[in-house]
RNA sequence: GGAGGGGUUCCCGAGCGGUCAAAGGGAGCAGACUGUAAAUCUGCCGGCUUAGCCUUCGAAGGUUCGAAUCCUUCCCCCUCCA
């Protein structure tokens, strides 16, 4: 699901996104009740007529708000207490509240709210998070079934497991999630500053025990590698801001491995970004000029690298279902690593 | 012809006796980014045998323990008046 926070997937339009191969995108729950407002949304007709798209939309709760708006939070039972980031106003974002902003936005799946935490941290103060997060479920789940969407249909529920980085205590939530009516799991919490062998080990400790004939999402992942490597794990779903963030950043995700495009090894580049890619970006353009647009701040590089970051993605999740259905997903990613190449050598900037 | 202002490291631009290899922008070079407070942020940015040394603030001389900063001459640029 390529992330449209504030309902679009900057820079790109819903022809764009189809083009790329999107079946699904992701947009946010804490954003739009800010602004716009889901009220206006929903005399609107909801999100999908909002943002002239058509697919599915699966808006996140506002959880990942309590960690990325840290310092602004204040979390208690009852739920969320924050400051607008907008304008400093005080807000509640409650389970219900957060189911209640959803059904206004009338997205296709809507996900319980959750208290995620950040790692390292005392591993009691991680099972609070995860208890309050198993009580948080029961709440949205139940007043979710009170509500309707604008266009009147029933929405799918996701119910969040959290667990922090303790495997044994992931395994025991997802447990406890498992049971909970709803639709599809998703995984939250993760790559919050455990190692990657950690992320894998603890994402395992959950779809081990999550039924099998509901999809997994697993919330804020990743990279291409990230993707195979969680496929592997028994992740259906995966939303990330890299493709698009990064591309506005001068960062192309290629098959060959990460490209930056304000590198000068492409000023005379006449080569495509991409050459195994069929988006437009890579049809028409040239590295070289790619890499003239984006130094010179003109928004074409900022939508031609999304559009190709995203075909990217799509292209590789594609590619992974073929080899699913093949029942070859391992060598396919075998052969993705050795082509996919990360940059190595100059160490990371000292802070 | 007369009066005044100015020439600073790639560019713009601060500095106006020592704490100046010289603020701040920009450009350039590289890095980061994982349920988007992000078209953002960070580092480097005269040279070298880099806890130090060398060269640099239009040019050449001078004053001073010490000059981008003060004095003299010269060379350029700009504004106003005739």
């Amino acid at each position: 699901m390529p992330v449209g926070t504030q309902g679009t997937v900057k820079g790109l339009t819903p022809a764009d996104l189809r083009a790329a191969g999107t079946r699904i995108l992701l947009s946010n729950t804490y954003h739009l009740m800010l602004r716009p407002g889901s009220g206006l949304i929903r005399s609107l007709g909801g999100l999908h007529r909002l943002m002239a798209w058509d697919g599915p939309i699966l808006t996140d709760s506002g959880g990942y708000q309590v960690l990325s708006l840290k310092g602004l939070v204040n979390v208690s039972e009852d739920g969320v207490e924050f400051r607008s980031h907008l304008d400093g106003a005080l807000e509640f974002l409650s389970p219900e509240r957060s189911m209640e902003v959803q059904a206004d936005l009338g997205s296709d799946i809507a996900v319980t709210l959750d208290h995620a935490v950040l790692l390292p941290l005392g591993l009691a103060a991680q099972r609070e998070a995860g208890e309050r997060t198993l009580r948080w479920t029961e709440r949205s789940l139940r007043h979710a079934r009170t509500l309707t969407t604008p266009g009147g249909y029933r929405q799918l529920l996701f119910a969040i497991v959290q667990g922090g980085g303790d495997p044994a205590l992931r395994r025991e939530m997802a447990e406890r999630t498992a049971p909970h009516p709803c639709d599809g799991f998703a995984i939250g919490g993760l790559s919050v500053g455990e190692t990657k062998e950690e992320t894998w080990e603890l994402a395992r400790a959950v779809t081990e025990v999550l039924p099998p004939d509901r999809p997994r999402y697993l919330m804020g992942m990743g990279t291409p590698r990230d993707l195979l490597d969680g496929i592997a794990c028994g992740i259906d779903l995966f939303d990330c801001v890299l493709p698009t963030r990064n591309a506005r950043n001068g960062m192309a995700f290629t098959s060959e491995g990460p490209v930056n495009i304000r590198n000068a090894e492409h000023t005379r580049s006449d080569r495509p970004l991409d050459p195994a890619c069929a988006c437009e970006a890579c049809a028409l353009f040239t590295r070289a000029y790619l890499r003239h647009l984006h130094l010179a701040g003109e928004i074409l590089a900022h939508r031609m690298l999304t559009l190709h970051n995203v075909t990217f993605y799509q292209t590789l999740m594609a590619a992974a279902r073929r080899a699913i259905e093949r029942g070859d997903l391992h060598s396919y990613a075998r052969e993705f690593s050795e082509r996919y190449r990360e940059r190595d050598g100059n160490p990371p900037a000292p802070a």
